[in-house]
RNA sequence: GGGCCGUUAGCUCAGCUGGUAGAGCAGCGGACUUUUAAUCCGUCGGUCCCAGGUUCGAGUCCUGGACGGCCCA
């Protein structure tokens, strides 16, 4: 009796005898207690004290253990809050209740027990049943106790499972719900609004990046699912509003890696009368409070490593973290396409023969420099030519009033002062669509209608997006995306 | 897309140079009135990921494929 089938066919039987009895799935119990709340609250009390003044709890949950004595018999309680334990006694529940309990009742079910609070011999707070509830019936067995599922890819697919008897898995997401409510806190108490634009767009715009289409039929029209939600904020900022954010999915048509999932988390927060350097001091801000929120102290331990975020961030321009990490390099050369391809094929990254200089001191710092990024690091002065929607630098147009922020050699956040010059702006449109013409798939549209409303006027406005998976990856001490996301993507099982 | 690794009972894992597949947990039957991976006795349980091939004989060797993990692009 031991094959899956089996295994069900025996709790089958077990579920027929409590249909029979009219038993199989009430829903008129009602707890009275959390098991994180009876440890905090009587975790202090000793065994006399519980029972000179007796306390009396109904508690439900899932069963993860059940240890069976003879006479007197113990359960683990799992609840959204934690577990307890729960002690059954023939006496004390009666002849016929503890038969059915040690017959039919199995690790996954969910039971509600009303009881007693008394310590046993071994100090556990244990609720001592006096009425037992079967409530929902399990069919399929948990996983070994010991151990809990381990198989990747069951975890994923079956990430019920996986929150069910492996602990840590709960807490991570426990942790991204925090990190999540806590970063609208931040921008709320700082008069930040939060609103939701299309996930839907007729034009895919706000970053490089191969969209999903979709199809909307009664308009017999192609939609994409938006890779940036920006170009509608920042219409949102000509709009009026001057603080603006939202909180929301962006999809990516590229590989799946434990970096990349193809739908993932992104904040975007636009701030009217505020430059990239603001940003910078936000972040810087963000990510200190956040630190001690979730882990007590700016000093952060990710995959071995301690991360102090305490102090002031590093700030470097692009320039200089390539000539820093690749001594020898003439910051000249990387002025111009022709000897940049030269600087880039001497350093072994390959270029193609459509970038310009700015594209290719792009890719030398992504090949080079980024992973070794790790400590928090604010890369600024990103070249115009990859930064479309991004202001030039008054001192030199061929950079940007850009930054990416770095940490453990990821890149966590861009942010930058918005180009606000329709007429710059609607430039770089057409060069993008050039190139889109000439082939590159990841090259944004012309976008009329985001063109029209900077023509309305848009305030001088500094805009950023901050990766939220990556964050909690490195809050929770994850090392892949799919740790963070609860239903990452997959290829569909056989 | 490429390289490496993995896939054996519901779960966690063994299985050597090729000789008809094992353990623990879970299940089932029994003992046991304070257990903590409870313990003890007995017992059931297999598409060895799939398809070919080599061989007297394949979980094991070869080829192709599926899915997953890690690394690279």
């Amino acid at each position: 009796m031991a094959d899956e089938q089996t295994l069900i066919e025996e709790r089958r039987r077990k579920l027929a005898a409590l249909r029979e009895r009219g038993e199989a799935f009430p829903n008129d119990f009602r707890r009275d207690a959390l098991a994180a709340e009876l440890h905090a609250a009587y975790d202090g009390r000793d065994a006399a004290a519980l029972e000179a003044e007796p306390v009396r709890v109904r508690v439900a949950g899932r069963i993860v253990a059940k240890r069976v004595m003879g006479k007197v018999s113990f359960l683990q309680l799992q609840d959204m809050s934690g577990r307890i334990q729960v002690m059954v006694q023939r006496d004390a529940v009666g002849e016929e209740a503890y038969r059915e309990f040690r017959k039919g009742w199995d690790v996954g079910d969910i039971v509600g027990v009303e009881g007693t609070l008394i310590r046993t011999r071994t100090g556990e707070l244990t609720v001592r049943a006096e009425r037992l509830r079967m409530l929902t019936k399990a069919l399929r067995p948990l996983p070994e106790k010991w151990h809990g599922l381990q198989d990747q890819e069951q975890r994923y697919r079956q990430r019920y499972v996986d929150l069910i008897v492996n602990p840590e898995v709960r807490r991570t997401f426990l942790v991204r719900s925090r990190i999540v409510a806590w970063i609208r806190r931040f921008l709320d108490e700082r008069g930040f609004v939060e609103v939701e634009t299309p996930m839907m767009q007729p034009i895919p715009g706000g970053a490089t990046a191969r969209p999903f289409v979709t199809h909307h039929h009664a308009l017999d029209m192609d939609l994409y699912l938006r890779i940036a939600p920006e170009l509608y904020l920042k219409r949102l900022v000509v709009g009026g509003f001057e603080k603006v954010y939202e909180i929301n999915r962006n999809f990516r048509n590229e590989g799946l890696s434990s970096r990349h999932n193809p739908e993932f988390t992104m904040l975007e927060f636009y701030w009217a009368y505020a430059d990239y350097r603001d940003l910078m001091d936000l972040t810087e801000e963000m990510l200190q409070g956040l630190a001690r929120e979730v882990a007590g102290s700016t000093v952060v331990r990710y995959q071995g490593r301690d991360y102090d975020l305490g102090r002031p961030f590093r700030r470097v321009r692009l320039l200089d973290a390539i000539l820093e990490r690749n001594p020898g390099i003439e910051a000249r050369a990387l002025r111009e396409a022709e000897s940049a391809r030269r600087v880039a094929e001497r350093l072994g990254v390959p270029v193609e023969d459509s970038w310009g200089p700015g594209k290719i001191q792009l890719e030398i710092f992504e090949k080079t420099v980024e992973e070794t990024l790790l400590d928090p690091t604010f890369v600024t002065h990103f070249p115009t030519e990859v930064s479309p929607l991004a202001r030039r630098s008054a001192e030199d147009p061929f950079y940007t009033d850009r930054f990416e922020l770095f940490l453990a050699g990821r890149e966590i956040a861009n942010g930058f002062s918005e180009l606000n010059d329709y007429e710059d702006q609607a430039e770089r449109f057409r060069e993008q669509a050039r190139q889109r013409a000439a082939g590159d798939d990841e090259a944004m549209y012309y976008d009329a209608d985001f063109i029209r409303a900077l023509e309305y006027g848009m305030p001088p406005t500094a805009g950023e997006g901050i990766g939220i998976d990556r964050l909690v990856m490195f809050f929770t001490d994850s090392p892949s995306i799919r740790d963070v996301i609860l239903f990452p993507h997959m290829r569909p099982e056989r």
